[in-house]
DNA sequence: TAATTTGCCTAAGACCATTAGGCAAACGTA
DNA sequence: TACGTTTGCCTAATGGTCTTAGGCAAATTA
């Protein structure tokens, strides 16, 4: 019988397609060794099962997604950086619903700190640099970032703007302004 | 035998329950049944499968969510009404993760028109109104204050603010005094 | 070339979703 | 109250899923 050559990161990288064929909730075992060519039970040899499966295809999407926010925001500052990185953010969603569904999976305490979680925090930080926030504020603001970013674009996939005017698009770019001057007129504590 | 007396209603509430105590993606007709002590075949009385029964569990949640931001607000206004519409959400996401996990749950089209989906951007229009944001930035705002409401209570479940200070509880209430700050002065269109 | 590793296989067990068909409890009606 | 109808829940069966165990032969190393 002729191998496929199959290694574990193939396995992670043939899931990660898949997930973005079919969505991440499909992807199971049995369906990605039917995309592979191979019995389930071959798998087994990669992968230890089908949530173990999931979470490294989570790591592998926290990964690019680091990667092309890091690449976005490189050489930029104020509303350039952010427009810049909201878009990776965006893009990257766009192109890669499947891999940016797994960025939600939940992982353990352990696996998350090792994964390139912090990563994204420590660029979102970064970026705010390029305010001058007060120094207890930025985190608060990192949160909003990370929250206006996640939750715009899950609505945005669902369809939830996608019935009604303006477009999406608009917004997009409204929001991000809106954001801009918050950032630059950010409140003082009660 | 004596029978359990259910109805579509009674077995969708207790599909509601269970996904608050092991969340929505376990809650799956065997394990229904289980918690209602019928066999799993009898469910198909009631619910056409198990794609149906977390249909009808997510149109419960989305009543149930919008009813409460609807008596939160209700004699409210400026930043008094939008704190209590954000923490009506907050609150209902805590006190049942399962439902408001079923809140995202990917309805079709029709489905979702007729769903209490449309009551909550009605809601959050309404809210609106007690800033006076030009006519045609009202959406956007809609569309940024559900992202934020959505991302935020998405990223403090799965923990993402848990292993580091400030407290959640306390970005929080930064956060909505930054958008209520926003709201008040929200900047021109380019 | 011989020995070892290992990628993929078949086989099997346990569970799940769903459909079909049956019985008896509950209900409406006379 | 008695009868016919409805229907809630059942058992049985099909085909799919995940996962483990054990085996063979291809690839790798000595």
């Amino acid at each position: 019988m002729a191998r496929a050559g199959l290694t574990a990161e193939r396995v992670v990288r043939a899931g990660a397609e898949l997930a973005d064929e079919i969505g991440l909730e499909q992807v199971t075992p049995s369906e990605l060794a039917r995309k592979l060519g191979i019995k389930t039970a071959s798998l087994y040899s990669h992968v230890k099962n089908a949530h173990d499966l999931k979470t490294r295809i989570a790591l592998l999407a926290l990964e690019e997604l680091a990667d092309q926010a890091s690449a976005a925001i490189a050489g930029r500052a104020g509303r350039d950086a952010l427009g810049a990185f909201a878009n990776a953010y965006r893009d990257y969603a766009f192109q890669h619903p499947g891999r940016f569904a797994a960025t939600r999976f939940r992982l353990d305490a352990a696996t998350a700190a090792a994964s390139a979680g912090p990563r994204h925090s420590r660029m979102t930080r970064a970026l705010l640099r390029g305010y001058d926030l007060p120094e207890l504020q930025e985190t608060h603001a990192v949160r909003l970032l990370g929250s206006v970013l996640n939750g715009y674009v899950e609505l945005e996939m669902a369809g939830s703007f996608s019935h009604s005017a303006p477009s999406s698009e608009e917004s997009w770019t409204e929001i991000l302004d809106a954001l801009d001057s918050l950032l630059r007129n950010w409140p003082a504590s009660a």
